[in-house]
RNA sequence: GUCCCCUUCGUCUAGUGGUUAGGACUCGGGAUUUUCAUUCCCGCAACAGGGGUUCAAUUCCCCUAGGGGACGCCA
């Protein structure tokens, strides 16, 4: 009898509570790809128990923001599942049932203590030096005393009831980390609201949706014998836990929102390859084995091991704050926020690789958005078909870290220019007019304004002027395009057409 | 304050009780490209500090510094 290794299962559990971020995103895909890489599922769920803060927008964004990255769920919200709902704000009974299961076993109770009760015990205990746990005053209430109160409605919560022992959590990336539960007290499992607190829920749910890999934030670490302590009351086999290192800004401090634009969506509108994306966050606290760093997705997930992260922190530092100042990042619009981008960052790099590792219809496809938003090219040329535009996008690719940047670049094949300083001091040379002029003879001749005929066409007007080399093209090329650099000459003219280039040239006679 | 975790080139990282400490991005130089980009080659650059253990420590242990996290009716 063979028995067969159940099916891994993770999950990706945000609260709603703000905009997916790069940190979320890393802990989102690490979990999708260790699923895929272990032929598992994965799993999304909305955490959305704090009423205060959870928010339909943000649900609605994150949702998109993981969508975007292709971090496809199995189940969750949209597509469903066998253990619906995938909202915790949906799930509330099961959490009270779970409770009422706890307190009728005495391994929860009921509290009455207020807040303010409890504020005051805390402060007096910080005071005296000694960890600030509950106390457990109520843990001692006859069930005749607490069902008085009770019955005068008033407020509690549940508290778990915490033996002292010491709790082992088996981290496969944090290795095996002792706790004492001394330091952890009674902690509260149902809130005076009704609700189940994190720890709480999350470990019903776990369970309960076979959850049997938590991948998530070193952050939770902590949190983490409290949980186990609720899988052992309830007699459940605990997951497998991998607490992956945060990720910090460019002042090593953890990522937050004064970091600027670490939002999934910015980067999105910015015009990264979502697969650029996916592969540079693999790379922060994980490396392929193989060590080659630009990876299609099939790459990353042939290679994905969670225990081959690291425990410490990786940096994500695309912007540079101090050019930034105290502009708030957050509110710029994708457009302004290259202005505070590091040019050369190995994300702007893998992107580059990946924008170029795309199909051209695809491509093209994806370039196309951006390009109608440069407002330089004339309506009738702007269009999905037009052969010209398509092979300049095309050329043009090779230029591009990430998509947006083509606005750099396509106006200078439709607008009006305007010669640069050093495209100027070409034409305006001893020989600069004589070469314009029969640069405008030769090539206003040609029927086929192909990239041939036009390297033809130099060859005469080197002849005719008896100038040769980098004099010569320099001049042509500051004369039709108005600067020093650029693609190779005669593709550029081609790709220019005709009527544009005799256009400009006319009007330098 | 108490407890837990982390620290390898500027950045992402590999790695080991004995290595010229490897790769990638950036940067510098060169070749190709009559330009720019691409591509290729070469180079600069790191084991936080201090103590141990050991024939030998970047690797194991302790301390210090720096960073992060928990101690929430936030998740």
């Amino acid at each position: 009898m063979s028995h067969t290794k159940p099916k891994v299962r993770t999950r990706f559990a945000p609260s709603p509570t703000g905009y997916l971020h790069v940190g979320g995103a890393r802990t989102a895909l690490f979990n999708y790809l260790y699923a895929r890489a272990m032929k598992g599922t994965f799993i999304v769920r909305i955490e959305d128990t704090d009423v205060e803060r959870s928010t339909e927008e943000s649900y609605n964004q994150m949702l998109e923001s993981l969508a975007w990255l292709g971090l496809d769920w199995d189940e969750g919200p949209g597509v469903g599942g066998p253990h619906e709902s995938y909202r915790q704000s949906e799930r509330i009974e099961i959490y009270r049932e779970h409770a009422a299961k706890l307190v009728a076993e005495k391994k929860a109770y009921y509290c009455f203590c207020t807040a303010e009760e409890l504020e005051i015990k805390k402060k007096k205990r910080e005071g005296m030096g000694l960890p600030p746990v509950y106390d457990g005053k109520c843990r001692s209430l006859s069930d005749e005393e607490v069902k008085v109160k009770l019955d005068q409605k008033t407020g509690h919560t549940i508290r778990f009831k915490t033996l002292d022992k010491e709790i082992i959590v088996r981290d496969i990336v944090q290795g095996d980390v002792k706790f004492d539960t001394a330091i952890i007290g009674d902690f509260i499992i149902i809130k005076s609201n009704d609700y189940p607190s994190y720890n709480f829920a999350v470990v019903i749910d776990d369970h309960l949706m076979e959850i049997n890999h938590v991948i998530r934030g070193v952050g939770h670490l902590s949190n983490t014998p409290r949980q186990i302590l609720i899988y052992h009351a309830f007699d459940w086999n605990e997951p497998a836990w991998a607490h992956v290192s945060e990720i910090v800004g460019s002042d090593h401090k953890k990522l937050s929102k004064r970091h600027g634009a670490t939002s999934i969506t910015a980067f999105r509108d910015m015009g990264y390859p979502r697969e650029a994306f996916i592969n540079y966050m693999s790379l922060l606290g994980w490396s392929p084995p193989g060590g080659k760093e630009f990876m299609s997705e099939a790459d990353i997930t042939g290679q994905f091991d969670i225990a081959r992260c690291s425990k410490s922190p990786a940096m994500f530092d695309v912007f540079d704050l101090s050019k930034a100042g105290e502009v708030e990042l957050n509110l710029l619009s994708a457009k302004e926020l290259e202005n505070y981008l590091f040019a050369k960052s190995k994300l702007n790099w893998l992107s580059n690789q990946h924008i170029r590792a795309l199909t051209e219809e695809e491509y093209l496809e994806r370039i196309f958005p951006f390009v109608s938003d440069c407002n330089c090219i004339p309506e009738n040329e702007l269009k999905k078909d037009n052969e010209n535009l398509k092979s300049i996008l095309l050329s043009l690719r090779v230029y591009l870290d990430y998509l947006q940047q083509i606005r750099h670049y396509i106006c200078d094949f439709y607008a009006d220019i305007e010669p640069t300083h050093e495209a100027n001091e070409w034409l305006t040379r001893e020989n600069g007019s004589k070469i314009v002029k029969s640069l405008f003879e030769n090539l206003n001749s040609i029927h086929d304004f192909s990239a041939e005929n036009i390297q033809k066409a130099f060859s005469t007007v080197s002849a005719e002027t008896s100038i040769k080399g980098k004099e010569l093209f320099m001049t042509i090329r500051s004369a039709a395009t108005g600067k020093v650099h650029g693609l190779e000459l005669p593709v550029y003219l081609s790709l220019l057409g005709k009527k544009r280039v005799i256009h400009r040239l006319e009007k330098l006679i």
